[in-house]
DNA sequence: CGGGTCGTTGAGGAAGCTCAAGAATCGTGG
DNA sequence: CCACGATTCTTGAGCTTCCTCAACGACCCG
């Protein structure tokens, strides 16, 4: 029924792998800087600094001072909340190119949100006064980092409408499709959700429990839609996901 | 136990409220502009123009063409999405100086959720094409607005909080709070949520059922928590109310 | 005063949670 | 290479929360 090895690559990120070419080209992949030269982009790579962390490892604390702005350069990052009821959040996983840490430029003092290294992973910081001035020089940093955060706001609002309308059953599906979409890798076991990816983090991200979520997965097997394993999972049928996803009940 | 009549002044916006000097001064009230001078506000105005809506009608439908920029300039707008199950979802609820539309001015063609006016609205709208226009003039601007998306966003990831971890009780203490803190007005009734707002727009604010409301919102008002008739709240008990959004569970 | 909207309350049922035990997988040290 | 402990996953049973369906009462406006 399953397969008995991961086949998620946990690779760790070689220091190597974060010189400052690595850096540059991360820089200008990502949407504030894409809009810029080169040059442009090298110059204002100085104002980052580069650091690793290994899976696992906590980058910053909810709560924590926050006047900074951390670039995720190589691997995957969790955005989570901490809650007093022990049940943890799982708001965005993200990869290579997204932006965290205080986004709020503004009085922001603490971070709002806990990140953890899910992968081992290399972080390019700043600090939100350097930020500021990057944008103030080059307007259309500006526009595209506001158009990359409104774009966010869409996601976050669909997850609203998500937690709000739907069953459980359809916000699982609906996440690992797009888990599958955004981090996908076709493979040998289907759609491969490259990261490595427990029931308890599909948990706190749908918002419901590690054994729903466990057992919601053995039907989804069963049913040839995904296959999973021991911290993975991979998308089997793609359009028998969408269905469950979208309104659509089984007729007869 | 209730008021008959609501407290909540259904006043409309008569059109002479809507002179330039107020499109004016809404503007520079809006965290977009804050920052510029009177001088360049005064010629922002010009790419604004204003029309008036009646309480319930819609400003515009999720799905349809979204090449454009509104801002609330009298009245209050709800921003829902319909699902496909008939159980609306309301994101937020806007006053003065608030803008939605197509808030990613990049290849987003179709507005993502549905706007109605709440109560009788007076709403400023420019073309995304413009606005982009007007960013590219004034930096000061493009990162006020980056700061106003990212404090939606926080926001945004507050309700998503809610909606995972938390039960009914404790949302819609925690959105009745909410609401008073932003729209509230002292009044004989307590501090009072100076808008219409049905038991539906609330269970649709919590992600959750008009009955369910209407039951907890009972037990709130026996326990001296809240007031509420038709359309309307005010909370009574802060103290108490605050007691339920965050978790302390009464001792003994 | 009568129709429409909105709110309240009850009874029954279903979705999903909690608690609990056991199985599979992984890493590590011998 | 194997054995062990630790972590992760699975499955079951009982129960709680909340939803659904339904009826009725209150308020509002023409």
């Amino acid at each position: 029924m399953e397969r008995r090895q991961s086949p998620v690559d946990l690779q760790s990120i070689t220091p190597q792998e974060c010189t400052f070419d690595v850096l540059l080209s991360v820089l200008h992949g990502t949407p504030f800087f894409a809009p810029l030269s080169h040059e442009e982009v090298q110059a204002i790579a100085a104002s980052f600094r580069q650091v690793d962390f290994a899976a696992g490892e906590p980058i910053h604390h909810y709560g924590t001072d926050a006047r900074r702005l951390e670039v995720v350069a190589a691997g995957t990052v969790k955005l989570t909340r901490p809650t007093i009821t022990g049940r943890d959040v799982l708001l965005e996983i993200l990869g290579p190119g997204s932006f965290f840490g205080s986004v709020d430029l503004l009085g922001q003092a603490t971070h709002a949100e806990t990140a953890t290294a899910n992968t081992d992973c290399c972080i390019l910081i700043a600090s939100t006064d350097e930020f500021r001035r990057i944008l103030q020089a080059h307007p259309a940093a500006a526009i595209a980092s506001l158009e990359y955060v409104a774009g966010r706001l869409q996601a976050a609002h669909d997850t609203i409408e998500q937690l709000s309308a739907y069953p459980v059953e359809r916000r699982l599906a609906s996440t690992i499709l797009k888990l599958a979409d955004t981090l996908g890798r076709e493979a040998d076991e289907g759609l491969l959700v490259d990261m490595p990816l427990s029931r308890q983090d599909l948990a706190d991200m749908t918002g419901t429990t590690v054994e729903t979520v466990s057992r919601l997965m053995s039907t989804f097997r069963k049913d040839g839609l995904i296959q999973s394993g021991r911290r993975w999972v991979a998308v089997v049928d793609r359009d028998g996901l969408e269905r469950l996803a979208s309104d659509e009940i089984s007729p007869i």
